[in-house]
DNA sequence: CTTGGTATTGGACATTGTCCTATATCAGCT
DNA sequence: AGCTGATATAGGACAATGTCCAATACCAAG
């Protein structure tokens, strides 16, 4: 074989992520992933030591996902705010069976170490996005402790939509839930929208 | 010793709440709980064959807190409404390490059936109880898509605000940060209260 | 004091994540 | 070509886990 260690560790990663979005983060062991790629359980170790390593690395593929697909700098419409959660829903679903289990994700210490971080710039993503919006004059001006509640609520909604959507598992996720939820963070937000941040917020949803 | 079946039930299920919600549900096992009651593992798989029926028994607990805590019947006012997740949010907290993980916990084949109807019924409640608040002229006059969408907002932040939370390690959930949440429902509820709606609410986080 | 059900022990089993040593494979050098 | 060192894979071990089962202890009723 040719196959280098890149090729062999994304195969290994490729197939988790297959594995553990259909059945399920604990239910998808080493052994499972090995036996699918035709290789011993061991190998998959001498590329991925425990499975928090794996873990980490396919929630570092997320976050590389984020930062290739989801613009950044400065805000300047309710429209193009929204657009952005889209992006960043989408790219939930791809790793669904990360995602829904985020508070057992976060429980390997590593992660809990690497994401303490990128947890505060999240929110703080959100206020500084929400600010922008306001200077922009796409919405009103709201006192400090408005913005942090609107910034939480927002994180919640954007961080557990797919935990709350698998409870109904009758209904798969798709882009029609997806985009029930896109609407609840729009109707979170469109309260304290000026006229012309409402006439934004409508556009996001014209399809 | 003379204990009975129950009260031996009762020790395995009080303990087994104390370390799940201390070390989180998947790092307790019957191993630790008996031995933290000086039993043999074998013993608790005599009164919990499996730690399904264990979390279930838990889950069953809450319920029962629920339903015994948690007025039912007609809701008359904003702050009656409120006041009912209030109570709810409390009872969360006592069951903290299952709430937390309540995407896992509905893993349980036997817990996604039993709650599979639970949770239907609980987004009718809530569905009901904002059609309750507007035949009391609390809430205004709202479309069934707008109520859909309350219902699901407020499912989604009663649900996963403990998860969040635990998000965010630095800061243990006590009354404080459960009443941010509980402002959060407020939040949502505001924008479509009537005058009298949002005096109700404000009552209801007069301290 | 026997008896029958309840409670508890002690140990087995399969499965899991992890680890370690031996072997295979291959690229680069002489 | 043949050696060599690093990389890759196999094979099997280990401890811990959930689960199960047979043997024993206990205990209340007859």
């Amino acid at each position: 074989m040719s196959n280098t260690k890149q090729d062999t560790a994304t195969r290994i990663l490729d197939r988790a992520l297959a594995l553990i979005n259909t059945r399920g983060l604990m239910d998808v062991g080493i052994r499972e992933v090995a036996k699918d790629l035709g290789m011993r359980p061991g190998n998959v170790t001498y590329y991925f030591p425990t499975k928090e390593h794996l873990v980490l690395a396919l929630m570092e593929r997320l976050r590389s996902l984020n930062a290739s697909t989801v613009p950044t700098g400065e805000v300047r419409s309710v429209k193009e705010f929204l657009d952005r959660y889209r992006q960043m829903f989408r790219n939930q679903t791809a790793f669904v069976g990360l995602v829904v289990n985020m508070v057992n994700v976060m429980r390997y210490p590593s992660l809990a170490r690497t994401y303490r971080t990128i947890e505060i710039e999240r929110m703080g993503a959100i206020t500084q996005a929400i600010s922008e919006l306001v200077a922009q004059g796409q919405l009103k001006h709201i006192s400090d402790v408005r913005i942090a509640r609107l910034t939480s609520t927002i994180s919640l909604v954007s961080r557990f939509w797919t935990s709350e959507a698998s409870l109904h598992p009758e209904q798969k996720i798709n882009d029609a839930v997806m985009e029930h939820y896109m609407r609840l963070l729009a109707t979170a937000l469109k309260p304290v929208c000026t006229k012309a941040g409402r006439k934004s917020l409508k556009e996001a949803f014209a399809s």
